[in-house]
DNA sequence: TCAAAAGTGTTCCGAATACACCCATGA
DNA sequence: TCATGGGTGTATTCGGAACACTTTTGA
């Protein structure tokens, strides 16, 4: 270790240097009845106690911070393998009345089919549930904001990427998927014109969906490989 | 406080606990030369020493992450009212060899005439210099890595924002302007779709910029008012 | 047989692309 | 007068928006 290295090391970390936490909250969507839906926790200790939060942890320091964002996703849902992507990172000076916390929020899109409600944990908070984006309960520190983010970033995303599939299980029909996609723009689609934009990404299957008492739609599955 | 919350920061802030270091970067782009460019500055000390590295600071205890780019900014360059945005959180666990440090990267953008090269300051780093972006020295920690994905988002928004203006002083010939996007996007562009493009969101004046050995072009301004 | 929703072909429109041409200046 | 780049009108192309229509099922 070099000379000036010991030098930076011993006024950095002496002990009244003060840093700030770091921790990652998740903002995990999902689409249940039709809603975009997002998950809450409902917070047991002060402050904000009895308010609903999003659920987060804080980063380890053996942990790099899409890990602690895999992590809190495992912890609070049993899930892996989810698509999660970086949102933003917040930093004002009171966020959390308790001290300086400097969130990295990620959020992350869970298909409905596979959503087990998490079990009841000894963490701080032990209540967990989706709450519809447009009817969010009062929320603790800046999250309605965080969340407010990131249902644009989606509302942005949908058009130019495929995250919209990330919503639907392995298989699918047509109305299923473009009900998705009508749900995370907030706004009604063409069937037609719906079809045409998605016809490179979809590989029909010879299963049918039908039960309905009108015209059964067919199966689909998303194209994996590279076009 | 309440007693939950005694024990919380008890538990929480004991010695022992680690916490990572935040860090604020900048990638300060500019156009020179026809050219896009990026701040660097020389690392005098360990590690990296000698190469090069993006303008940053550490997080202080009562500033935002905004105020900590912007107090970046003004230190290196003696700028302020700059067009700025957070770009991403970069938390891998060798970034820094020296400890845990968290980085909150920022981008901003630059017109050519408000560049007064910064002056010699007292800080670790002592040289500073713009580098085109498709001509880097070697860059310490993961800050070539910032800066591509600074580059990424600059060509994103140039399409659907007015970032582009924030490259320009006050008052611009067209071709110019058009310079400005064809060096962001990284293609030529044709002259009247250009135009046409960016016609709503210019007013002319009554100046003209001559002394070439061709057609004076004519000044335009940026349109204010919100249309 | 009928309501309801799945599914498909065609037209319409506007924006982006491409092209063609004229204009003003300094050397 | 001529090379150079500024400036503008028009044709073409392409994708999205909108529309019209047929198909298949269960009640």
């Amino acid at each position: 270790m070099s000379e000036t290295e010991q030098e930076f090391l011993k006024n950095y970390n002496s002990a009244d240097y003060q840093k700030p936490s770091v921790a990652v909250d998740l903002v995990l969507f999902t689409i249940r009845d039709n809603q975009l839906q997002v998950l809450l926790t409902k917070r047991q200790a002060h402050p904000f106690a009895g308010m609903f939060a999003l659920p987060g942890v804080f980063v380890g320091m053996d942990e790099t911070l899409d890990q602690a964002a895999q992590r809190a996703l495992y912890q609070k849902t049993g899930l892996q393998d989810i698509y999660f992507e970086q949102l933003y990172t917040w930093g004002d000076l009171n966020r959390d009345p308790r001290m300086r916390i400097i969130s990295v929020s990620y959020y992350a899109l869970i298909p409905a089919d596979q959503i087990r409600m998490p079990k009841r944990e000894q963490s701080q908070n032990q209540d967990a549930a989706f709450f519809p984006v447009e009817q969010l309960p009062e929320l603790a520190f800046d999250h309605a904001e965080i969340i407010r983010y990131g249902r644009e970033r989606i509302r942005n995303k949908v058009n130019y990427t495929d995250i919209a599939f990330s919503l639907v299980g392995e298989e699918f029909t047509l109305p299923q998927l473009q009900k998705i996609y009508e749900i995370l723009l907030g706004q009604e689609l063409y069937k037609a014109n719906f079809r045409k934009k998605i016809a490179d990404q979809i590989v029909p299957t010879d299963k049918m969906l039908s039960g309905m008492r009108h015209r059964p739609s067919r199966i689909y599955q998303k194209l994996k490989i590279n076009p």
